[in-house]
RNA sequence: GGCGGCGUAGCUAAGUGGUAAGGCAGCGGUCUGCAAAAUCGCUAUUCAUCGGUUCGAAUCCGGUCGCCGCCUCCA
């Protein structure tokens, strides 16, 4: 396997840490507000990079870190006028229900800032004793100028820095602008916590990730995720904190998801193009042609989203379940086929050497898409051990793209039975025009009638 | 100013030196009582553009145009 590696910037093959375990932290919710589709495009490519870990028989650790505590959260708890623990209970709810709706795997442990304070400190304390870091005006700030390979991961120099068009105007008390900051002294109305050495405050931003990663994945580990506007400042300030403190590489691999645009504009509240998932759904589109138009296309390119690329999702899905569909309608004497089992094997080869490519989903779901119209060319042939390999080789996909809901089984009511029984009884009496009124009735009420040389199937629409 | 990305059909999107995958949409057939599904045919002599290297370029090199991101708390 082989990916794109920020740190080297070029595609680099995968060896991990301990042989078949993956850590993997990636950088979750600022819990201030609803999810916006971008922030789960960034999440759902994250779980594409792990269920196919997963499926290469990985065992991955994923954490997710919950930010709880930064200057969105308390303006949002200054706004509402209630506590910042009762606004974030608010919204880590709804994250993790539009995360479970978009069919995402759960990460093993959810951190949260505000109950990491203590592992900050205990880094911040680190940092100050190695000399990193400086206290002033109440306040705790990293030296950038101690750490001679700051801004590797971003591929800026310092002096680029220094030059950049915005600086924090608000922080003009460090030694030097591009300083960041550990522990925030207390201002009015935010909230604080006390520590022995550096008195009342806040974590800055930075530092819950590199405390939180190494508490649950260990100094070093293998893979580190995030959108690509996390590159800088974030994730090479967590870089520098932690191997500062540690001595040790921080992260091997750092995997970034590039932004989505919402009809090829920047999405922003004023352009009325800012969508949340709900906001989505309450259009009447399925969570799952949400995450497939989100999974098609390469994490690493701009994804333009849409309206009509959910209608192109739809569609896409239907065929893969008109042909499940068709599969489980068939009725197949005993055995399996040498060619069948074949191209079943074949397809999967290469939809895993495309995968293994970067990620590379387009030709993966290209592979995936020709495998289906080549067994609809022989769907006669078909013997009963093939279509269990096929469904087991369905199975399989799905567990990488995620985009096949279960639908369960429901049972039509004695009615509905009567009415499919009347209209076969009218088809038989060559009465098609109350045949096709009785289609049409159920078809109404979501129930769609299919003809078969083996008699009729129903499925929900 | 610095760093980086992108430009392939109506939409979407692979392919990165050997003669343009796949999905959606469209048109016309087959199958079907009619549908649905499936299938067949048509739909990019061409990959933003100009030049170069090569037997051969969407792919490599150089220029130009256009779009976009980041440069201190935005996924």
């Amino acid at each position: 396997m082989k990916f794109y590696n920020t740190l080297t910037n070029k595609v680099d093959e995968f060896h991990e840490i301990d042989k078949g375990k993956i850590g993997l932290y990636t950088c979750g919710p600022t819990v201030y507000d609803y999810a916006h589709i971008g922030n789960f495009r960034s999440y759902i490519v994250e779980d594409l990079v792990k269920r196919y870990f997963l499926y290469r028989g990985y065992n991955v650790n994923h954490v997710m870190n919950i930010t709880d505590i930064d200057d969105k959260t308390i303006r949002k708890s200054n706004q509402m006028g209630v506590s910042l623990n009762e606004v974030t209970a608010i919204y880590i709810k709804a994250f993790l229900e539009d995360v479970e709706t978009l069919n995402i795997v759960k990460a093993d442990v959810y951190p949260r800032a505000t109950e990491h304070i203590n592992e900050m400190l205990t880094l911040i304390d680190k940092l100050m004793e190695k000399g990193f870091a400086y206290t002033k005006d109440n306040s705790v700030y990293f030296s950038i100028a101690k750490f001679p390979e700051y801004g590797k991961l971003a591929n800026i120099s310092r002096e680029n820095l220094k030059t950049g068009v915005s600086v924090d105007s608000d922080e003009y008390e460090k030694d030097d602008v591009t300083d960041f900051v550990l522990w925030k002294g207390k201002k009015e109305e935010e909230p604080f916590w006390s520590s022995e050495k550096y008195g009342e405050g806040r974590p800055g931003w930075h530092i819950e990730c590199s405390a939180m990663s190494s508490k649950y994945l260990g100094d070093h580990f293998d893979i580190h995720m995030g959108g690509v506007d996390n590159i800088f400042p974030h994730h090479e300030n967590e870089i520098a904190q932690s191997q500062c403190a540690t001595g040790e590489q921080f992260v091997n691999y750092w995997i970034h998801c590039q932004h989505l645009v919402v009809d090829n504009q920047k999405m922003s509240k004023s352009l009325g193009n800012f969508y949340t998932l709900r906001d989505i759904l309450d259009k009447g589109f399925d969570p799952m042609e949400i995450r497939y138009l989100l999974i098609s296309s390469h994490y690493r390119k701009m994804l333009n989203f849409s309206f009509d690329g959910l209608l192109q999702a739809r569609q896409a899905l239907k065929r893969i379940n008109d042909f499940i569909f068709t599969l489980n309608g068939l009725n197949p004497a005993e055995g399996e086929t040498v060619a069948i089992t074949t191209l079943l094997n074949e397809s999967e080869a290469h939809f895993q050497s495309d995968m293994d490519d970067d990620f590379n989903i387009s030709g993966a779901l290209g592979v995936f898409f020709d495998f289906i119209y080549q067994i609809n060319l022989k769907l006669q042939e078909l013997k009963k051990q093939d279509i269990k390999n096929i469904l087991d080789f369905i199975n399989r996909i799905d567990s990488v793209i995620g985009v096949l809901k279960q639908k369960e089984e429901k049972m039509l009511d004695a009615e509905i039975e009567e009415k499919i029984k009347q209209r076969q009884e009218a088809r038989k009496e060559k009465n098609f025009k109350l045949a096709d009124a009785i289609r049409d009735e159920l078809k109404s009420k979501g129930i769609l009638l299919i003809d078969t040389p083996d008699g009729v199937r129903w499925k929900y629409e």
